[in-house]
RNA sequence: GGGACCAUGGGGUAGUUUGGUAUCCUUGCGGCCUUGGGUGCCGUUGACCCUGGUUCAAAUCCGGGUGGUCCCA
């Protein structure tokens, strides 16, 4: 893309926000708000929220989840069914169609999976099933954060259904790997801490919280590298302080603040038994069916991967273990866009993965300005055509993080081979 | 659910106590300069949340509304 196509809309001066990863999204122009609690994606920012879907949604692929797509605008009555339009309360949006029938926005999906399969899943056989959606969810909390507390957030909600507990045990598992697997490939720190079920209902679930020094929860956080061991305010226990060995490995435990990342549910038969979604099993017996289900919010890991990584001079998106989620691969940055360098410049371009790299077009803006803006965004790669390359034709790739190399023209194109 | 604070150009602010010409910085725009880390100089556009009241006169005082931020449950 050139930069005279992509629209950045980044900003030099600060903003004013709450924290430094709210403020760098609104300085590297990713969001805006359009009110308390709700925000739009700009055409930078969307490029970073959908690659985050797309690496969650390889992941989800990678156990065997399938698509589905549930409506958000639900009527009243499954809710009432499971009895969440009460336990929800003051936290759902609700409205009423022209007609007077009371509905909602859904802050949640359970009901709306019950309600998919219901009638048709009739047979143990017809289990499990480990299904999936990427989407708007509503919820009228009190906005905090930017992106961090929102009214209206996307989620990654996968859900599964077993004719038995040990079915469901082992597909919990299976989504809690590929969890650890998605947040390390991301280059996110994060624990994993044992949560209360609340208004979700069931017997157990855990939280994966990633501490930050600007959060949504108190955290407690083992600080050995290998343990994965956390505890919030969410969970039942609450003997420990910072004092307290780590219960699972006796290393020591750390006091801060943490953002919920993911949640994985076992809901137990909770809302099959409401809502009446049974299976017939060989024995000729009915079974409720046995339910997980299984949450990332996406805008809450953009700001998480942001206040980890961000250094003085602005976003940076690591990339251990895969490809990073950065919005381009590569800037090329000419000391001057005029003349010939211009005309280098766009030659490189040319052999570039076009889509993955910003070409820094716009004539009359100095070099400052072109590096700070590519490093703002946090472009792992700058491609340098300046005085190094009028003195010996050589190009100079400098890194996010500084380190430089001199490459010909030769190797460009093997920058896009992963 | 309870309480506190706040609302002035795109962003950040002064002015409000004691009513009278709306301040400064920055951004944006135009020009010149500069060309290796958001550089400098000159010029310039642009604002008192809404509504009712008091008053010769309201950003300022009073009432109502809306919106925002934070704290507590």
């Amino acid at each position: 893309m050139r930069r005279s196509e992509a629209k950045l809309f980044t900003r030099r001066e600060p903003t004013g926000h709450e924290s430094r990863a709210v403020e760098l999204c609104f300085r590297a122009g990713l969001i805006r708000q359009f009110g308390s609690g709700l925000y739009g994606f700009t055409l930078t920012g969307e490029r970073l929220r959908q690659a985050l879907i797309d690496r969650i949604e390889a992941e989800m692929r990678e156990v065997g989840a399938q698509r589905i797509r549930l409506p958000q605008l639900n009527y009243r009555g499954i809710w009432d069914e499971s009895g969440r339009w009460e336990s929800f309360g003051d936290e759902m949006f609700t409205l009423e169609n022209r007609d007077g029938q009371q509905m909602c926005l859904a802050p949640s999906h359970e009901e709306g999976v019950v309600h998919l399969f219901e009638g048709l899943v009739r047979s143990y056989e017809d289990l499990p099933i480990l299904c999936y959606q990427v989407g708007p969810k509503h919820r009228d909390d009190h906005a905090r954060l930017g992106l961090l507390r929102t009214k209206e957030f996307t989620m990654k909600d996968a859900y599964s259904l077993h004719a038995t507990e040990e079915s469901l045990a082992a597909s919990y598992q299976a989504i809690k790997e590929a969890y650890i697997r998605l947040f390390d490939r991301l280059g996110i720190e994060f624990v994993i801490s044992d949560a209360d079920n609340s208004v979700m209902g069931g017997s157990d679930s855990e939280e994966f919280v990633a501490p930050v020094e600007t959060g949504t929860v108190k955290l407690l956080s083992c600080t050995e590298p290998d343990c994965r061991f956390g505890d919030t305010a969410d969970s039942p226990r609450d003997d420990l302080t910072e004092e307290t060995p780590c219960p699972a490995c006796g290393g020591e435990l750390h006091g801060g603040e943490g953002i919920e990342i993911a949640h994985i549910f076992k809901l137990g038969t909770h809302y099959a038994e409401s809502m009446g979604l049974s299976v017939d099993m060989a024995d000729g017996s009915q079974q409720d069916v046995v339910m997980g289900s299984y949450g990332i919010g996406i805008e809450r890991l953009l700001h998480t991967i942001v206040a980890q990584h961000a250094d003085d001079n602005g976003c940076r998106w690591p990339s251990s273990g895969g490809d990073s989620i950065a919005p381009y691969t590569l800037s090329i940055v000419p000391l001057e866009y005029d003349d010939e360098l211009a005309a280098v410049a766009d030659a490189l371009y040319e052999e570039c993965d076009k889509a993955e790299t910003l070409l820094f077009d716009n004539p009359g803006k100095n070099i400052g300005e072109r590096f700070a803006e590519s490093d703002l965004l946090g472009i792992p790669y700058k491609l340098v055509i300046g005085n190094t390359f009028r003195e010996t034709g050589e190009f100079e790739l400098e890194a996010r993080d500084g380190e430089t190399k001199y490459i010909r023209r030769s190797e460009i194109q093997q920058l896009f081979e992963h």
